[in-house]
DNA sequence: TATGAATGAGTGTTCATTCAT
DNA sequence: AATGAATGAACACTCATTCAT
């Protein structure tokens, strides 16, 4: 008895708060859906708690209102995909695979997550101006970790050795977020095939590749 | 004087005729910039018809209600682009100059028009289900621009022989798109300069050269 | 020249007043159809108007707004049919035919006036109490044109001889209205026809014959 | 007092259950007197809230729209109506008797609900063309059952032998239905008095009993 | 804690009325 | 006199937010 406590949640007020937490991680869920799908006032705050499976009011025990349940989505979505995108080991000293793992990874992240193609375009539809700049900020990590990527492919002679790192990080970052909201919307005449990805790959090593 | 005299509107109802028009215009426009600003539920009618200097109501002797606002403000859109697009003659026969043009062009035109990227990346927040394709359709007309400089661009050997012309079209549509947003929106931390736009023009053309 | 005075309209002014006469009357016409098919606030000035083949704002000129165009339309109905109603020379000494033929008479009258019965019934949705009661007022002439034949019908000893007059000449009255008005909207399930005329006929005069 | 108890709504969610139920019936109340008052269009959601002590929005929890609303209040109505028009026990043998009941009925259940006559005449400002025809389909219970008892008055020889049932049936139909609206509507120049009331009585009974 | 009933400000839209032409 | 463009108050309906249970 005593040792199942040790591994499972205390009971009681422990639980209780482990189920709380489950609720509240669930209404962030399906507020990313809903804003992602509807944009920001098209969403009703009715439609995410109904997604959540959760009451009307309880949303307002966690949040204090609809506008903080979107900066904390926004936060939340930015904090994983900074955390998908970090380069693997094994790719350190390769600038090129590096490159080409981040663009396909950010695709397959935001596949999922259509906010973040809207945040890293500064979507006016998410009203961002009424946010802190709080989640916005740390969109900057994207650009300077393709930055970081791009200057040592510069040092290994990989990469052009004229290139203008900070400009050519940003249409990275932004190829790759536009290719991100399109692989969640799914558009019926254009969609984006692995094919498209593929082409994508090599239209940015090409792009920088030395000659 | 009298010069200016010729070409002004006839008296009476001619007159009133062109007053009309103008009304109807100035709400096409302050629509271009609301929608652009706040997305399709964000905006208010009463706040369009506010920055059109006009009264709630005479909106609705014009449009038949926000959603025909909408589509007619697309439309205007995307023709007003495609005439931006239509490459110059003397850029016929020089692929390469036409790609940088056509993107610079673009780049401009969206600077006053956030409603086109949005458009082109198909923002959920647009709720373009609900319109007709006639604007979407329209779209395409971009792609196989792009397709067809870069199709003779390969003709001619200036472009990689084996390009993936369809794809190729597609990422230097979607760049366009994205920078012409960021053109529009100011984004205080990493605004759109000359310095990026040509970083652009490079990128796109080392990308499809041939080597 | 003065010879055609006489019988022709004057010229000018005159002719203009005749005209306008014509366009004021056209109007109310219209109004007629529009209060009586839709009620009062149902029915819109722009609907009467256009039915009027008249333009919007020229309403104005003849009536001060809505109600007042309302109170002169009940006005006239009412005039109208209690013209309709007056009996014929040779009903005079016949009470049971006059009765008939008034019964017969307000029917085919106001088969192509719904009004009259809404008016008759005090229809809310007339908004009556927001009108002047001058309308209202002649309606009790229908009520005492009855009793005047049930009372020569007594004194003939013709119809009962304690006849509560006053409340069956009312009575008389209300199935008057009733099948009008059934008479002019078209209820496909049990419409008004001359078989039914005929029963109300015979009903109305087996009611107060003398046994 | 423990008696009341046991009668009682259980405790929890039976009592909102109930206070719900309670709430939903005062709209419906406010409804029946408010579209009565004004007719359809002339009746607003915010006075029918008002009247029933509830907010604006409540109103669209119970009730899809304000059409659907009608339709419900004029269900009810005529539910209630063909309720109070069942001829009791021991005027099954009494054709006479149960025709003047029924008149009488009628006329003082419509006392409080003018929309009953304005349902029966089709009264156009309720435009009954959107609704269901569910509530009119109704209406014709009113004239069967009239119906069936003048029947059974010509089979006991009471009633003439040549009688047209089914138009005076309908004539008594619509009597009914007139005095209902009337004893309603105040008419301060001719109210509905108990002597009316009698005189009809007698006017139906002397038009179909036989000579 | 959790519910969902209840609120009321705000939205798109209509329409009686006025006014420039 | 006549038009119909223009106005703005009013309406039906929605939805973020609060509160009794």
């Amino acid at each position: 008895m005593s040792a199942s406590q040790h591994r499972a949640p205390p009971p009681g007020p422990g639980r209780r708060r482990e189920a709380s937490q489950r609720r509240r991680q669930s209404i962030l869920d399906a507020a990313r859906v809903c804003f992602g799908r509807d944009g920001y006032s098209g969403a009703t705050v009715a439609r995410i708690a109904e997604e959540a499976r959760v009451s009307n009011g309880l949303l307002y025990r966690f949040f204090r209102n609809k506008d903080e349940l979107l900066e904390l989505v926004l936060k939340e979505v930015v904090r994983d995909w900074v955390r998908a995108l970090v380069p693997r080991e094994r790719e350190r000293e390769q600038p090129a695979l590096a490159l080409e793992q981040m663009f396909r990874r950010s695709v397959e992240f935001c596949a999922s997550n259509p906010l973040l193609p809207a945040l890293l375009s500064s979507d006016p539809a998410l009203q961002l101006q009424r946010m802190s700049v709080a989640a916005k900020g740390r969109l900057d990590a994207h650009r300077e970790l393709i930055a970081s990527i791009l200057e040592k492919g510069v040092a290994l002679g990989e990469f052009q050795a004229d290139l203008d790192v900070v400009s050519v990080a940003d249409l990275i970052s932004q190829l790759t977020a536009d290719y991100s909201r399109r692989a969640y919307v799914p558009d019926p005449d254009f969609p984006v095939t692995p094919t498209i990805v593929d082409a994508g790959v090599r239209f940015i090593l090409d792009a920088v590749r030395a000659r």
